[in-house]
DNA sequence: GCGACAG
DNA sequence: ATCTTGTCGC
């Protein structure tokens, strides 16, 4: 049994978009914030943090998690989790406004600095270079980047086969992220700058996070405890 | 207008 | 994301 509770999700400021049109406009307004002119912390060293959120959009519930590494052991640290309603619904470009709510109050919760936050999705390989974790960047403060598992619109060359081989992510012709290749002869992930961080060091961490596996080892503890937040939170 | 579209 | 069985392979 897990005796750690889930923390709440605090109630949605009065501010928050009620519809498509305000979201994006609270899009263009939070964009400027971004920082990109920071090296960013050094692969390798200090402490990596997986953020990933699960949904149950019939009981409306959502849960997120939040896991700590530190980066040269990639040991677990310290873990967080939140639960509470959905606020926003999925719509393409908005991923943020589903996923911010429950990361912010599982981060919260956190007794340890989150160092580098990595997060299942994308920084600013984004329509409108805001995406989800610029987004959290931002609120945050934290250094932040995006590892995802599909080229959502943009378009890329196939990287090499080898571990480490990586190709442009392309919006039409500017280079917003990178296709890089974690494992030999496997489909590559997406990367992206979030906040406070190069595209270089971004990949550099991001292949220091899969010694083994496709997704960095962030994203996989914080998918498999947001799950099983959700089966706690759903289950009686 | 139609199709595509992170999670 | 989520719905879902078996199956091929290390």
């Amino acid at each position: 049994m897990n005796t750690s509770t889930a923390a709440a999700i605090p109630p949605l400021p009065p501010d928050w978009p009620a519809d498509v049109a305000a979201a994006r406009a609270v899009q263009d307004s939070l964009r400027a914030r971004v920082v990109l002119d920071e090296a960013g912390p050094a692969p390798g060293g200090g402490r990596v943090t997986g953020v990933d959120v699960a949904y149950d959009d019939a009981r409306d519930v959502v849960a997120a998690a939040v896991v700590v590494l530190d980066a040269a052991s990639l040991d677990v640290v310290e873990e967080a989790t939140a639960v509470g309603r959905v606020a926003f619904p999925y719509v393409p470009g908005l991923l943020a406004f589903r996923e911010v709510p429950a990361v912010l109050a599982a981060l919260a919760a956190l007794d340890t600095d989150p160092g580098l936050v990595v997060c299942d999705g994308y920084g600013v390989a984004h329509p409108r270079r805001f995406g989800l974790a610029s987004h959290l960047g931002v609120l945050t403060g934290l250094p932040t980047i995006g590892v995802a598992k599909n080229p959502f619109t943009f378009s890329h060359e196939a990287p090499g086969d080898a571990r480490g081989s990586a190709t442009p992510l392309l919006d039409g012709a500017e280079e917003v992220g990178s296709a890089l290749r974690t494992r030999a002869g496997v489909k590559p992930v997406f990367v992206s700058v979030g906040h406070r961080v190069t595209l270089a060091a971004a990949r550099a961490h991001t292949l220091h996070l899969t010694p083994r596996y496709r997704l960095p080892e962030t994203t996989r503890r914080a998918d498999a405890l947001c799950r099983a937040a959700l089966r706690e939170a759903t289950t009686a």
